[in-house]
RNA sequence: GCCCGAUUAGCUCAGCGGUAGAGCGCCUGCCUUACAAGCAGGAUGUCGCUGGUUCGAAACCGGCAUCGGGCACCA
């Protein structure tokens, strides 16, 4: 237990001893600084430990539910996970507040090629293969590396405050997933939506699988073209060339390609031309003599071809080329393959077999100049495809591969995007879901099978003893849960005798990520009963991720629930365990999709591991606090989507952004020890809420700066609230920051500071008065902060919970704490405070920053005039206007204090008139704010030059405004077309203005 | 080629029809007993360019430029 270090906390143990000593003489008991270490560790044990964030599904209220998306365990976090973290933990926190029955499912993704790419890595390094191995010896392996990187990332979520349900913390390949995979895939299976068969895939040289079409990544590079001469065949009965040849005056003898992947042509199976082109119709049918090879290989016409593009000829090679594919089909060309997986020519391939592919370009190449049949090589920059993880070209190759049919599952989601209650999913912002839809509109088929180990295993058994001991394209399969249920299926079709065995393929990962907001809730459940987790929580209320994978996950979630999760889920009769799926509005799996952006570096950088500008969040949180990190990357969303920037220095690990935010934390820590300063151990339950009518009957009424603080209490509450509720995560932080800051404590606690300390000797009833008004005051502070404190939870948890414990046990009466020594009742589990709706008053808050605005002109007029701070100077304030004088007569008290007054005394025009006919002009700093004049009446110790300086800038400013009103008013149209109140004000500012300038050359006259 | 962002103070970004804002940084003065991780005061902008709509445009519309991203892709 990390209890060393609660000395530098609020100590919420149960040794009582020291927190009374705090509320006597806390200076002695509290640093003036917050060390956020110890007190984010404490909390995030106690959190744990009490359970607070493992949601009973049979609760009551609303249920709110996010799965996280899982980190892959391929290593550690970066800052795009603690961005995505504290994001989802502001959410879910605000909502738990808000008295919602709250699961947050937290866990990590297997990441089948990625880990594996790692873990092969490390074998060959050590001279060794998995195939030397063995697959069970490969797995552990495996199974070891899962547990490392898993164990860490769930450490740096930990360290994060991140309150999810780690008793429901799930990994995509652990038992009870496999199981809902394995249904996922009997499922589609039985609707028709998986098969197999032969097809073009994308294929990965280096991992030796085959990966699907998004993780292929198109990169320009410079090639080259090369113009290949296809020879015709002659004609039967053409004796040569120089024969008859009606159709033309110049015979054509051969036809130009040109191609940028020579080695391909081996496998040509065809030459196309567009069929409107009319340099070749009358080709069409004709064949060629394939060079190098000597096939004859017919000349077909098809739409695809480009005439005005090169030569307007086009080799075919079905195997080879994804749109050669498509002609080859259309023409009924054949297929050849002429390379093998790893990448090298095939014996197809002829004198080339055994060549790696890229060398077998250059000696195709130079064989086609050695015959004389290449006619040139351009240099050409084109796109080639490339494996995500495999960093290398990848080869479109013929092989038999498991499919999803994904058109019909996309149609389901096109037709929810176009709900008439409103688009499922919603997404936030509102720009993704055109993305989303584009892509789920001319979809392809998934490829979902992988030549990898580590994954899911393919739930298909192959009665091999038909095909002869091999797996073919042709191997009769069955798909079953486990080989028992095989064996009976493989009987029942195919009788005794049969010889099984599991297909030796894995799943794509996203295939099993793309279940996982139902597969973590318990889908498909047992005995045909619906999981509890399921019936409570899904669909879930948001999901919270990043752009780059919306076609991954997102598309892939909703395509899959789709197939399962409908009320009346087209399930064959076979499949008995159906999950009952009743009474749900929506099978989508998440009623909003929150898409935020990516962390940029301090050069505006993506920050990725491969581009090494990754910050380690760790690194940060160590210097300034979970809590300052995570409120400095939400503070930086601006509106939704867009990208944030951390700024970092390299050199010494800093960030002036985060460092803002632990300054804010110190800002709070230290209002609360101020306030535990002066609450007279009294805490915000034991003096109760300051209702306005009771404090009228007991003679202590709110003050002015008390009623003004709560007005904007109760505006800020409503506002942070709706922020929250509507994913304005940086307005609300940003919203909390300014009124905490720039209100709360530069303002609301520097006024009260007369009232909290009630000097020793005052005697009788003023002393009684003084005391009871105290009170109100305490009442106040107590309140607001500690509503601040709630509001603020959602960013910064473990702060906020230290000094709500703090504030709350002030008088060190004991806190509530558990078995464990442990404390029991939380922040995190408090209501939201409701809004004082009587307390909002707009005026009030107009006025009060008029007063603000007073001040800040009497404390710039003694910095111009170059006065010593702590020199006290008398204050004239001249206005006609009532509520203004009024207001400023009423804060003469906190006026004096706040600006070092001698004296404060607030005037009409007409009695400032007066008195300066009694005493003749006067020399005195003046300023005007407003048609409020500012005057500071003093004599000698005034620097005149700087006084005159800025009431010339008063002067120039009005006149600047003067000249754009006047100009404004005496454009005819304006007064003729603008709205009347439109013209009215500015008629006011002008006249404001006026007065503002005569105001300031009287007294700039004055000066002399 | 198509589609989406972005372009405002030195930096990071708000503002989205009525006279340009915040934070950080910068300058000046302060250890004013909650906080120097602080307090007070101050300076700083042809709001990318260009047409248009409007009484009025940083904001709305059209074009252009630059930067960033996504999708597609002609061999």
């Amino acid at each position: 237990m990390p209890e060393a270090a609660s000395s530098a906390s609020f100590s919420t143990d149960s040794s009582a001893a020291t927190s009374s000593e705090a509320a006597a003489t806390p200076e002695a008991a509290l640093p003036k600084t917050y060390d956020p270490a110890g007190t984010e560790a404490r909390w995030q044990q106690a959190w744990e430990s009490s359970g607070a964030f493992h949601p009973d599904p049979a609760a009551p209220g609303e249920p709110f539910s996010v799965v996280i998306p899982p980190p892959n365990v391929t290593g550690s976090l970066h800052m795009g996970h603690a961005f995505n973290t504290a994001l989802i933990d502001t959410i879910v926190r605000f909502q738990r507040l808000q008295g919602k029955n709250v699961l947050c499912l937290p866990g990590t993704d297997h990441a089948s090629i990625a880990v594996q790419t790692i873990l092969e890595k490390q074998i060959k390094a050590e001279g060794s293969s998995k195939e030397d191995l063995g697959r069970d010896a490969f797995f552990e392996r495996a199974w070891a590396w899962k547990a490392q990187s898993g164990g860490t990332i769930v450490g740096q979520l930990r360290r994060l405050g991140y309150s999810v349900d780690w008793k429901r913390e799930r990994f995509t390949l652990d038992p009870g997933l496999n199981k809902s995979v394995v249904e996922a895939f009997l499922r589609l299976h039985e609707q028709g939506l998986i098969y197999r068969g032969e097809y073009l895939v994308n294929w990965c040289p280096a991992s030796g699988s085959a990966v699907s079409d998004l993780e292929v990544e198109m990169k320009e590079v410079e090639g080259s073209l090369w113009h290949l001469r296809y020879p015709l065949t002659p004609l039967e009965g053409e004796a040569s060339a120089a024969g008859a040849a009606p159709a033309s005056d110049h015979p054509i003898d051969h036809l130009v390609v040109a191609t940028t992947r020579p080695e391909t042509m081996l496998g040509d199976t065809g030459v196309a031309v567009n069929p409107s082109d009319p340099r070749y119709a009358h080709l069409v049918g004709r064949s060629i003599t394939l060079p190098l090879v000597g096939r004859q290989i017919p000349i077909v016409a098809d739409e695809h071809v480009d005439p005005a593009f090169g030569t307007g000829c086009v080799k075919v090679t079905p195997a080879h080329d994804p749109n050669d594919f498509a002609i080859g089909q259309r023409h009924g060309l054949p297929q050849i393959t002429v390379m093998a997986k790893d990448g090298t020519m095939n014996e197809a391939a002829g004198r080339f077999a055994g060549l790696d592919r890229f060398e077998a370009r250059k000696a195709v190449v130079a064989a086609m100049e050695t015959e004389g049949l290449l006619v040139k090589t351009e240099p050409h920059r084109h796109s080639v495809p490339f494996s995500d993880r495999g960093k290398v070209p990848v080869e479109p190759l013929l092989s038999t591969q498991w499919f999803v049919r994904t058109e019909p599952l996309a149609e389901r989601c096109r037709t929810a995007l176009d709900s008439p209650a409103g688009p499922e999913p919603r997404f936030v912002p509102e720009r993704w879901s055109k993305v989303y839809r584009d892509w789920l509109t001319d979809i392809r088929d998934w490829c979902i099978s992988r030549q990898l180990w580590w994954g899911h295993r393919i739930p298909a058994w192959f009665l091999v003893s038909e095909t002869g001991g091999v797996i073919t394209e042709a191997t009769p399969y069955v798909v079953a849960r486990d080989e028992a249920e095989a064996w009976v299926k493989a009987r029942a079709q195919f009788g005794g005798g049969a010889q099984l065995e599991q297909d030796p393929d894995v799943l794509d990962t996203w295939f099993s990520s793309g279940l996982w907001p139902f597969s973590t809730l318990g889908w498909p459940g047992e005995g045909g009963q619906e999981p509890a987790d399921l019936a409570t929580w899904y669909p879930t209320s948001v999901l919270v991720t990043g752009f780059d994978i919306i076609f991954f996950w997102v598309a892939r979630m909703t395509m899959l629930a789709g197939a399962f999760l409908q009320e009346a889920d087209p399930a064959p009769g076979a499949l008995s365990q159906e999950c009952p799926v009743g009474g749900r509005d929506s099978w989508m799996p998440f009623r909003d999709v929150y898409i935020h952006g990516l962390v940029r570096d301090e050069n505006n950088r993506k920050m990725s591991k491969s581009a090494g500008n990754g910050i380690d969040p760790l690194l940060l949180i160590e210097r300034y606090g979970a809590d300052a990190l995570r409120f400095a990357l939400v503070r930086e969303v601006a509106g939704a989507g867009q990208d944030i920037r951390l700024d970092y220095d390299r050199k010494s690990d800093t960030s002036a952004t985060v460092e803002a935010s632990r300054n804010f934390a110190n800002k709070l820590w230290n209002a609360t020890r101020f306030a535990l300063m002066n609450l007279g151990g009294e805490t915000p339950a034991s003096l109760g809420e300051p209702i306005a009518a009771d404090l009228v009957r007991e003679g202590r009424p709110l003050q002015l700066a008390d009623r003004w603080i709560l007005a904007r209490l109760a505006r800020v509450n409503r506002e942070t609230a709706e922020r929250y509720g509507s994913y304005g995560l940086g307005e609300a932080a940003k919203g909390l920051y300014e009124f905490a800051w720039n209100e709360v404590c530069d303002w609301y606690v520097e006024l009260i500071k007369r009232r909290l300390q009630v000097p020793a000797d005052l005697e009788g009833e003023a002393r009684a008065a003084a005391l009871a008004d105290q009170r109100t005051a305490r009442q106040v502070l107590a309140k607001v902060l500690s509503e601040l404190l709630v509001m603020l939870h959602p960013l910064m948890p473990h702060l906020t919970e230290e000094l709500w414990h703090g504030l709350a046990e002030a008088a060190g009466a004991s806190a509530a704490v558990g078995a464990s020594g442990l404390p029991t009742v939380f922040l995190a589990l408090q209501p939201w405070p409701a809004v004082d709706e009587a307390a909002l008053d707009g005026g009030l808050e107009e006025s009060f920053a008029a007063l603000i605005e007073a001040i800040r002109v009497v404390r710039n007029l003694r910095a111009v005039a170059g006065l010593k701070p702590a020199q006290p100077a008398p204050v004239q304030f001249i206005s006609g206007r009532e509520p203004l004088a009024a207001l400023l007569r009423q804060a003469t008290p906190e006026i004096t204090a706040l600006t070092r007054a001698a004296s404060v005394s607030v005037l009409s025009p007409e009695e400032a008139e007066a008195a300066r006919a009694a005493t003749g002009p006067q020399r005195a700093l003046a300023g005007v704010s407003g048609e409020l004049q500012v005057l500071l009446p003093i004599e000698g110790l005034v620097d005149l030059d700087a006084l005159r300086g800025r009431l010339e800038k008063d002067i120039a400013k009005a006149e600047k405004e003067i000249q754009g009103l006047a100009g404004r008013l005496a454009n005819p149209n304006f007064a003729g077309k603008a709205p009347p109140e439109v013209v009215a004000e500015c008629k006011a500012n002008l006249a404001e203005a006026e007065a503002q300038a005569a105001l300031a050359r009287g007294r700039l006259a004055e000066l002399g």
